[in-house]
DNA sequence: ATATTTGGTCTACTGCGATAGACTTACATT
DNA sequence: AATGTAAGTCTATCGCAGTAGACCAAATAT
């Protein structure tokens, strides 16, 4: 984990950012007022609270993405497997599908998938 | 999700409980002074929280387990795949990988516990 | 020049998770 | 009877995430 963990709030926020970036900071207070009903200090609160964390920047009134959503959620996910799992994806996968089956659609998409990654490849 | 969430505190304390139970309280207690250096008045609060949603019962001073290990799991992997990634383990799945590739081993791991949950097996 | 808007900070309150100290009750031991 | 010990509760403190009100500075419009 290199960039400091996100808390919930903190990452409805980013996913706001993601969508709208770069977005000026006036326009930002706007979204958040309508998607989350926030004040105008909370949203700057959380604007130098995630440039703390190293997540945005704030360049002359415009918010610009330093870690992108990719990046974010692959972060987030290692640390839920490791915390949860201690770090296997068998483990992880295993409990997701806890009893039920994979329909033979689902198995063949994640198959293909697998082979996307793969090393041969 | 049909158990309430457990935080943090509570999961390291239910994992100390899934590897002891069923357990005497005040052997919980010491327990937990040794691997969280709680005093014995956290241990029992924490016995009552979890008591509260579900997780555990204690009778006549023995803490059971009522949800067992498996079922947290497959609880708190949903939640954190629907949250992050709307539910979708594809998503998730790329997310985990990254960018990095999968070895040839590790692959065909992945492929056999996919046939073992397979709908047609 | 003055009023208004825009960008932004600083301080503070609130709720709650985490933790524990003091106390209580019941039973066992001397 | 007095003492000890194990089980358990009740109340309180602390830190922190979440949220916002009051305030300030710079630019812009009247």
């Amino acid at each position: 984990m290199q960039h400091e963990k996100l808390f919930e709030g903190e990452y409805r926020f980013m996913q706001l950012i993601w969508d709208n970036a770069p977005v000026n900071s006036g326009e930002l207070v706007k979204l958040c007022e309508s998607a989350f009903d926030w004040k105008k200090s909370t949203t700057y609160t959380m604007i130098k609270k995630l440039c703390e964390k190293g997540y945005i920047e704030n360049k002359d009134a415009v918010i610009n993405v330093l870690v992108e959503r990719d990046t974010a959620e692959t972060e987030a996910t290692r640390e839920f497997v490791d915390r949860t799992f201690s770090g296997s994806i068998f483990d992880m996968f295993t409990a997701f599908y806890g009893g039920r089956k994979i329909s033979e659609e689902e198995a063949k998409k994640l198959i293909d998938l697998i082979d996307t990654h793969r090393e041969g490849k």
